[in-house]
DNA sequence: TTTTTTATGATAGTGTTACTATTTTTTTAA
DNA sequence: TTAAAAAAATAGTAACACTATCATAAAAAA
């Protein structure tokens, strides 16, 4: 059996949807992997519509601004990471290992082989929120993007963290700063791991076990505390 | 006696040294009001030229561009908190003090009168420091940029920060890690209230009290466990 | 004091970015 | 088969991110 996963996404992240025609899923699959291979300030729609043969006034209208497409492809993430955890939670009794396998999920890479996903890269998008996922809620435009509830998936997945973390110690006083302490860490350690090694004791690590590693510690530390 | 704090810039962040003039000081000072008034996607030199009546080529021959005066002005914040840092620690020889110390300069919002610094505002630095601070690094050059030493001060900071933990307790195995995540964390979860406070536990508080709190239970639980 | 250097201002210019508008051609649906 | 919608082609604009040149004023050196 061949199972695709749709994610469905806010009508406020474009003005058409991209997923609904050849050239939409164009824009958002390259704009992806030309994010990643040039950063999001040097990309432009112009660059795009040449690598994908269109023009820019195409991609104009799929989405309103490069930023609105970096908007999309993060809350894909973060939905398709929701659904990966409501997957493999699904069948865990116990708290402590329920919290394990959303650490190990939101910090290992995903292979770049065989990709379950449609249109979109989960491996591309993974790269995409470790370089580039902080600039999608740090403008001065987020509480608009706020009250349009672009964010929701991100509050989503760290609600049901934190309600993991809560299950597993009633008494702990932080659970929704926890969680989003260990999301943003599960990236930014791997990013400074890459870029600012001194800042981590990762520096020699092939893979990511020591970051997983030391999330646990920093996770079931404080919940044992 | 009148004290003032002077902290020696890389040279590799300027073109002409803004200390060094009237000129100088204005792009910096005002440029960061200006950043943190209209933030720094919308910021351009024009602006700043216009606000403090000069030209833009006259603000080109201090610095190369946008992202190296952004650069000036965080550093300089990680500069002056590090000896801030050294400042206030200086006395202690409990090592559990000096760690709260730290929590505490690196997360409470420095008063907006009465500054001890020259030209550049500790205060506004600080708002710039949550609001901007990572698009220093999330760049595609920060390895050149690392290459020029620009990223010294905030791994200078971390470096102390994070020997202090092994003095606390030695065997802790992941020190560097712990002290960037606590660094990050006190500006993201100050972020995160103030904008989108479900990824928080602290949305009706008006200090930073707890904020603190939370930052302590995360650093003393990790080195207790 | 005079000369020289240096900083700034004034002005202009270039290629790119971030769009919007219009018109024509191609594709899809009724 | 016709009508509607989507895409392509083309053009245009204001702002952005610079670079270059020259005049002038102020500061520093001779």
């Amino acid at each position: 059996m061949h199972l695709e996963v749709r994610i469905k996404m806010n009508d406020k992240l474009f003005l058409r949807n991209p997923e609904e025609s050849a050239l939409g899923k164009k824009i958002v699959k390259q704009g992806l992997s030309l994010i990643n291979k040039i950063g999001f300030e040097t990309f432009t729609f112009k660059k795009l519509s040449v690598e994908i043969d269109t023009t820019e006034a195409s991609i104009y209208r799929y989405f309103e601004n490069k930023h609105k497409l970096l908007l999309y492809l993060i809350t894909w993430y973060w939905s398709f990471l929701e659904y990966k955890v409501i997957f493999s939670v699904n069948n865990i009794t116990n708290s402590e290992l329920k919290l394990k396998t959303i650490i190990k999920l939101i910090t290992e890479e995903p292979s770049n082989v065989s990709e379950k996903t449609d249109f979109i890269s989960e491996y591309e998008s993974y790269k995409l929120v470790i370089y580039e996922g902080a600039k999608s809620y740090l403008t001065r435009h987020i509480s608009k993007d706020n009250k349009d509830r672009l964010f929701k998936p991100y509050k989503d997945l760290c609600e049901r963290f934190s309600s993991i973390i809560k299950e597993y110690n009633p008494k702990y006083k932080y659970p929704h700063s926890l969680a989003s302490t260990i999301l943003e860490m599960a990236h930014s350690q791997k990013f400074f791991k890459q870029n600012l090694p001194s800042l981590t004791d990762f520096a020699n690590e092939t893979d990511d076990k020591k970051i997983i590693l030391f999330l646990e510690s920093l996770l079931f530390c404080s919940l044992k505390c």
